[in-house]
DNA sequence: TACATTAATCGTAATATTGCAATAAATAGT
DNA sequence: ACTATTTATTGCAATATTACGATTAATGTA
């Protein structure tokens, strides 16, 4: 089918999931880590820097402008992007809370697994 | 194309992509859930907890496997899974490492998006 | 050995993602 | 108004992902 049955998911674990579907491509991370290396806001350089065709980064800054991780201002005939310090330290709060989960197993003599 | 040109971008930025992606997929986090609230491995009952095919947790286990996120071990009849501290760990440094990357813009009056 | 139980794999269908050329839209400068 | 520059959008092709029924493989039990 390929359609993913988020119904059937808690909020939480869907919200993770899409969250980590942002980062889920070398050319979104490539492009975060241009605009954080840049300090400012760079614009269309990022097609220059990372290797793909503008067509291709304009689509990935779609994406990363739909979930609000970056954001776009019009300067002169250029745009002029940013990190969304807000939506980075969410993310950034919703993995730690998910990884600083307690995952250690219970000593148990009767499961010899793991 | 839909073929994603890893050989452009950085080992870390791969990697970080490849983590996240394991992660994008709400069924696989609520494996993970699982695995963590049962404290001791669960096995079959992934299947039954999550409201998936047996054949679709079966994928998706194998996807969480082959990054090593979890492991599993052959108990009689069934399967015991459980997750891998190591790795749990590893990815966790890998997203902290990322998102504590100092975002702020400098004080720039010449820019003023952002 | 025959049967039941459990998990992996195969095959297939539906949908999503990635990438780019071509085109459109919007603005700056002449 | 015309042109150049920059970015977004459209249309398309190739590949990947998601999901599941059916089958296979492997083990435990009667």
């Amino acid at each position: 089918m390929g359609l993913t049955k988020t119904e059937i998911f808690s909020e939480k674990q869907n919200e993770l999931a899409s969250i980590a579907k942002v980062l889920a491509h070398p050319a979104r991370i490539a492009i975060l880590d241009a605009l954080i290396k840049s300090k400012q806001c760079i614009c269309g350089d990022l097609v220059t820097e990372i290797g793909l065709a503008q067509a291709t980064i304009s689509q990935h800054l779609k994406e990363l402008k739909n979930v609000e991780l970056i954001k776009g201002t019009i300067s002169g005939t250029s745009m002029c992007y940013c990190i969304n310090a807000e939506k980075w330290n969410s993310f950034q709060e919703a993995f730690r809370q998910f990884f600083n989960q307690p995952i250690e197993l219970e000593e148990n003599p009767n499961q010899n697994c793991c």
